[in-house]
DNA sequence: CTGGGGAGGGGGCCC
DNA sequence: CGGGCCCCCTCCCCA
């Protein structure tokens, strides 16, 4: 006969030693705080506590120590009390650091948690939200304040996310993080309080877009190059390397060292690690990642600045902020949907498409095709027999960059030529030659750049 | 099948 | 810290 409340009461048995201070065998020193807790909690949570324990277990009556300056106290305090209460408080401030943190200690299932709440913080899309968040509390983010969103690693059984919309940010939610069975149980009086994770969340990482990791591009991300992304959407869903499969191999091939870098490099590890480990330990580690202080945690990537570790988290979440008004593409980046504005539809190169011989306002001519503006020479125009239809270039309004702050709402045009939107819609298959004009373009280009920044 | 070019996308870094 | 530029790489299309 199993008494199902069991495991819940000795965890929290076990959470009360520590309060107590209790058998506490083992003291982990981050930055100047000390936390001491029984060492065998921590070695069945942490791979990397399983590394560092099982190596001093030798000496097993003597007690552990470990000192961390990667992560702050207060970081670690939300570790510890997920550890020993498998809930955990996120906020917008504290995710990235927990999420790096557990990937130092090698905590798979934090981890996973972490993406989720910055895939749902990111709003990637109300498809995917619909995917993995479900609210229990009906409080959640009604304040505006924000307060930690507490994961809990419980399950549910009936899962059925009826929230779609609400950031995880804003208020406190109960969601269930994936199974770990050390954890997994609630009694029903908290069950009910606990939201059980979707299990597709393990196919999270399939919204990540990174070609360089083989990731998936978001289904619902506008689909342009509908042969690639419906290729890779078709792919079978072995392909797909779920967040489960990711994060071992992360930790795998991150050793704990190189695993977290938001702080002082080398000093990061526990003492009774550190002579083995700098063994390993390669000349990128101990001097460039000294400078390179940011680290993605969704892979080895390492950058200088927090502002770069945003942009480049993008390429991990899909999120596509930049819409362009012309032809509906979303973009990563700002700067890249610039470039895409004026190659696309501006014909800022003064380039012949067809034979590539430089073009003035004599020698050729703008044409639109669509969306989509180049240039042509007169002769190239001439032997494409579209050297009639041409149009007062007065009549067209330079297509504009939308005004700054507008990075998701939608793009416009010249507002005094609204018809003009008309050509834009139009068929691809719909010429207008407009004549060249330097001047004009670069009056284009005041146009833009005023707007860009 | 292959090579070239266009376009998109990621990283580094300057302003 | 965001914007923007430059560089490089990859993918795709086309000749």
């Amino acid at each position: 006969m199993e008494i199902s409340s069991h495991q819940f009461h000795l965890l929290q048995q076990l959470n009360e030693q520590r309060r107590q201070d209790l058998f506490c065998d083992c003291s982990i020193l981050v930055e100047d705080k000390v936390f001491k807790a029984p060492r065998n909690v921590l070695f069945a949570s942490s791979g990397y506590f399983q590394m560092l324990l099982s190596q001093s277990s030798k000496e097993a009556t003597q007690p552990t120590t470990a000192t961390f300056q990667a992560f702050s106290p207060d970081t670690f305090t939300v570790i510890l009390d997920f550890v020993y209460s498998g809930k955990l408080s996120l906020t917008g401030q504290n995710v990235i650091e927990v999420m790096s943190a557990a990937s130092y200690l090698q905590m798979t299932d934090v981890i996973s948690v972490c993406k989720t709440f910055i895939k749902s913080s990111l709003d990637i899309s109300e498809k995917e939200k619909d995917r993995y968040f479900s609210l229990s509390d009906k409080d959640a983010g009604s304040n505006g304040v924000e307060r930690p969103c507490v994961y809990s690693a419980g399950w549910r059984a009936e899962s059925s996310p009826p929230h779609a919309h609400v950031s995880p940010d804003p208020g406190t939610c109960m969601m269930g993080g994936n199974s770990w069975s050390n954890f997994s149980y609630y009694p029903p009086s908290q069950r009910s309080a606990q939201q059980q994770l979707p299990k597709h969340e393990q196919r999270q990482d399939s919204i990540k877009k990174s070609r360089h990791l083989g990731l998936q591009q978001p289904s619902d991300v506008p689909h342009y190059k509908s042969s690639k992304l419906e290729d890779r959407a078709a792919e079978p869903a072995g392909h797909v390397a779920p967040a489960e499969e990711q994060v071992p191999i992360e930790a795998e091939v991150e050793s704990p060292h190189v695993g977290y870098q938001y702080g002082q490099g080398a000093d990061v590890m526990p003492r009774s690690l550190a002579v083995s480990q700098q063994e390993h330990e390669s000349p990128r580690s101990s001097n460039d990642l000294s400078r390179m202080r940011f680290k993605c945690p969704f892979c080895t990537h390492v950058v200088k600045r927090k502002a770069d570790l945003k942009r480049h988290l993008r390429c991990h979440t899909g999120e596509r902020p930049y819409p362009c008004e012309a032809c509906g593409k979303r973009f990563s980046r700002l700067d890249h949907l610039s470039s895409h504005f004026r190659t696309i539809h501006q014909a800022c190169k003064p380039i012949c498409r067809k034979c590539k011989r430089h073009v003035t306002e004599l020698t050729g001519q703008v044409v639109q095709e669509g969306t989509r503006r180049y240039r042509l020479c007169n002769e190239c125009l001439a032997e494409a027999g579209i050297d009639s239809i041409r149009i007062d270039l007065e009549a067209e309004a330079p297509l504009e960059f939308p005004q700054d702050g507008e990075k998701d709402s939608r793009w416009h045009y010249g507002e005094d030529n609204k018809s003009d939107v008309e050509i834009v819609e139009d068929g691809s298959t719909d010429l207008v030659i407009q004549q060249v004009d330097d001047s004009e373009d670069e009056a284009d280009e005041k146009d833009v750049k005023p707007n860009i920044r």
